[in-house]
RNA sequence: CGGGGCGUGGCGCAGCCUGGUUAGCGCGCCAGUCUGGGGGACUGGAGGUCCCGAGUUCGAAUCUCGGCGCCCCGACCA
């Protein structure tokens, strides 16, 4: 298949919009990929499309190689599915009313609905089944951005498997796992399958598939040692060891005039900030004030603390904690507090400075188990100067981009829709779910990201929006013609570079653009009917006759 | 939700502080000539509700207020 460039809408750009940051970003609107419509909101323009389907097909073969079955569900969704699973209160969903008022959301997924028909599963000789489907999601996020990495509006890969119990759920868990490492391998990118947070998808076990990337919204851990590896958000590094000053029976009140940050108690008090308690107060969806509690050297991981609770949580105001604590941040601690005190598992042992609930005042020797009675949790965010669990080797952190995840989804949503099978026993039960995503845009952005030099895109070859570029310079022109059509007949897809262009511009926009070959017919192929053919991520290029294009290289 | 930045032809920007004739520049676009292996040169053109609204003023891209849009940072600083 050959395309002329002459006849396509392929508007590349100089020069980057200014609203691009991420590399991505910048080429991927530059070649004439896609286009930005509204925040979050884009257009693939042609060539954009041709990549995305390259990825979709793929994604599609090896969900069908493991069996799962292809079909298609609606955007619209009534609110009332929704409802059911106690799903309809996330922020995310954008809603709406039809002519004669009745509620719909526009899915985040597509879990309620797959459910709805999954009540179509009566037997266990009807499971275990596993559906996909390749659809438009919708998420009013709060910061889209970075071209194709944030979207509000976006296709995803959504497979669900249903099983009678979790021995089956394990193995349409490992199969899709495998499945998703074949998808990205041969979609050339990058990947760490690793263990990840649920979020607001509910269930119990989740692994991620995060792509290390310049831009990108999640941190990977990995040793640089072993084969470590975790989301950020669920890492379970170890923290350096912690240097206590000398043992106190008891708490004891100290004056601490100013000193509202660890940096400034830890100098002031002449001690290791690791001595310190930080006290970070949280409101419930139901107003209650829960004290996540961490050392002072940490950073509390959010998504750890919610996890721990089981619900989501936000920063309490500053109206809040005074009303909690009698006091402001910078003083604040665990003595005296009356509600809901979480302690990360690294405050278990040892004597820690913490708040006095007293503006200005802090207590030195608070012990937990002594002094107040804390649930502990692993609360803290790694840090790089953390070593890792497994071997105590150095830790590396990269920014990643989430381009797949996969959950065990338990009965979170077949109970509440009432998916229920009768089993062998003559018992009914309702059916064990998993659910798998992959964002075929974020794999676009995640392969750019990772393969990209000065000049533009190198495509991964499975996924390039051409298998080769040739460029035609004037005088040239039926060469290249031909040139076009032996590589084509070898079943390579051409894009063929016809314009009225200077050589630079041609050259510059097969390196923008990225496909995997550049094959030029220029005046030097008029002396010797050779054309030059150049390799986009080696730079190499070599004299080759015409005959034998497509022959292996 | 908070903080910051931006909004002027398709793209990138200047002008705004210190209101004042036909709102500039580069790239791109159209026509033509010369050119032709890494964004060439020259000539002549087309293209703008200066984000929207209200206000101040004799006069607003420029000042004031309000709104909208877009980008970035933070969503924890104990």
């Amino acid at each position: 298949m050959i395309a002329r460039a002459s006849q396509l809408f392929l508007p590349t750009l100089r020069e980057a919009p200014s609203d691009a940051d991420a590399v991505s970003h910048k080429l991927l609107v530059r070649g004439g990929f896609i286009r930005q419509v509204a925040a979050g909101v884009w257009t693939f323009l042609p060539l954009g499309w041709r990549v995305y389907r390259k990825v979709e097909q793929i994604i599609r073969e090896e969900q069908d190689r493991i069996g799962a079955q292809e079909m298609l569900m609606p955007v619209l969704t009534p609110l009332e599915l929704w409802q059911q699973t106690g799903r309809d209160f996330i922020e995310e969903i954008f809603r709406l009313k039809d002519r004669k008022g009745a509620d719909y959301v526009l899915p985040l997924t597509h879990e309620e609905t797959v459910t709805f028909h999954a009540r179509e599963l009566q037997s266990y000789r009807q499971l275990p089944q596993m559906l996909y489907h390749i659809a438009i999601k919708e998420r009013d996020e709060p910061r889209p951005g970075k071209g194709l990495i944030r979207l509000r509006e976006f296709i995803m890969k959504d497979a669900y498997s249903f099983d009678r119990d979790e021995a089956g759920l394990d193995v349409a868990f490992q199969k899709q796992r495998g499945a998703y490492h074949r998808t990205f391998d041969r979609c050339g990118l990058v990947t760490h399958d690793v263990p990840a947070e649920p979020g607001m998808m509910g269930g119990k076990e989740s692994r991620d598939f995060l792509a290390p990337a310049g831009a990108g919204e999640n941190t990977l851990v990995t040793c640089e040692n072993c084969d470590y590896a975790a989301d950020i958000e669920v890492a379970t590094t170890t923290p350096r060891a912690p240097v206590f000053p000398e043992r106190l029976d008891a708490p004891e009140e100290i004056e601490t005039p100013g000193a509202t940050t660890i940096d400034a108690l830890a100098e002031f008090l002449s001690i290791d900030p690791t001595a310190t308690s930080k006290a970070m107060p949280h409101v419930t969806q139901d107003g209650s004030v829960v004290l996540a509690l961490v050392r002072g050297d940490d950073r509390l991981e959010e998504a750890k603390l919610s996890a721990a609770l089981g619900e989501p949580v936000w920063p309490a105001d500053d109206e809040q904690i005074k009303a909690a604590f009698g006091a402001s941040g910078g003083s604040l601690g665990p003595i005296g507090f009356k509600g809901r005190i979480v302690a990360d598992l690294a405050l278990r042992e040892g004597q820690f400075v913490a708040g006095a609930n007293r503006d200005g005042w802090h207590l030195r020797g608070v012990e937990a188990g002594r002094d107040f009675e804390p649930e502990f949790a692993d609360l803290r965010e790694s840090a790089e100067t953390d070593t890792c669990p497994e071997c105590g080797g150095a830790l590396r952190f990269q920014t990643a981009i989430e381009v797949g995840h996969i959950f065990k989804l338990g009965t979170r949503y077949s109970e509440p829709l009432g998916a229920t099978f009768l089993d062998e026993d003559g018992r009914e039960k309702a059916v064990v779910m998993g659910s798998y995503g992959i964002g075929p845009a974020r794999i676009m952005a995640a392969a750019v990201e990772q393969f990209n030099d000065e000049n533009g895109i190198v495509w991964p070859r499975a996924i390039a929006p051409y298998d080769a570029h040739v460029v035609a310079l004037p005088g040239a022109e039926e060469i290249a013609e031909r040139a076009a059509e032996t590589l084509s007949a070898a079943g390579l897809d051409v894009l063929l570079d016809d314009r009225d262009q200077r050589a630079g511009e041609k050259f510059a926009d097969a390196d923008l653009i990225g496909c995997p070959i550049r094959v030029t017919a220029g005046k030097k192929s008029l002396e010797d009917g050779k054309v030059d053919v150049r390799d986009r991520a080696t730079g190499e290029e070599k004299r080759l006759d015409v005959a034998d294009l497509g022959k292996g290289a």
